[in-house]
DNA sequence: ACCGATTTGCGAATGATTTGCAATTGCGTT
DNA sequence: AACGCAATTGCAAATCATTCGCAAATCGGT
């Protein structure tokens, strides 16, 4: 079970490795990434971010979230039309189930179904590169 | 098989059926998403529109569109981030499947995905009210 | 054809994200 | 420990897709 100040580590250790400069700014917004449990937007990393540093800036937030996705650090979602959101991709690949009624988040994963997945773009003579699977669902009642 | 006339005509029934007032405009956009064998943004079907008839403006057809998807007359997707492209409804259900490299959309179905979909919210106390299958791929060389 | 409510086109407003630019800063080199 | 300069920053202005306000035009029942 990792926790967030080795993810954090993490980050700075493969961000130095790739030869990316370590600035204060990066370093408080890859912080606020490795610490957060839920999937942020872009405003929201910015706020939690200038808490810990007034020095950080949104347009920062938006570079660096480029940054990091290009690296591969982090994953963009855009259930929401409009606002994208963000977390990051070193946990294991699993899909995301909406509630339609809180906009809750639930992250599950199944064999079965990324199996599946695979199979039906052989069928249809591709490799699957990535895929997006959202279940928006209710709540039994 | 239906045809795009076909469509076009059932587009037009359903509408007047629902009370909407038919336009000039609205039937131009509905005429043009009725004959689109692709899945358009909304400045796309606005140009398409605006060569039958010169009177539609973009924001008419940013209106058209989200009222004909509040009739569930057509359905809204964002494959690319930023920009949503649109498909009539009317079809059966399926998924998409987007080339990589081309940008190619490639429509399929397939019952198992659906099935194990509605397993796996179930598992996790839910019904699906609806979803989001993208697979992104690359054409095996 | 008439009339009132609805719809339209226009341009301005919006909200998320990006960008230009001058000032600041990380970091390899002395 | 200071130097130098390219990379990075904050700010404000720009962009891009989409929405909105409002006066003028139009639908469709009478």
């Amino acid at each position: 079970m990792i926790t967030p100040a080795q993810r954090y580590e993490r980050f700075l250790t493969d961000l130095k490795a790739a030869g990316v400069r370590l600035t204060e700014q990066r370093k408080v917004i890859v912080k606020v990434l490795a610490e957060a449990h839920d999937h942020p937007n872009a405003d929201e990393l910015y706020h939690r971010a200038y808490v810990l540093d007034g020095s950080v800036s949104l347009s920062t937030v938006y570079r660096t979230l480029r940054l990091l996705e290009d690296h591969g650090a982090i994953q963009r979602h855009d259930f929401d039309a409009g606002r994208a959101r963000f977390e990051n991709a070193d946990t294991d690949h699993h899909d995301h189930l909406i509630d339609v009624d809180t906009g809750q988040v639930i992250e599950f994963r199944s064999e079965r179904i990324e199996k599946l997945q695979a199979e039906i773009a052989a069928e249809l003579g591709f490799d699957i590169v990535r895929h997006k699977l959202e279940l928006y669902g209710r709540r039994r009642g």
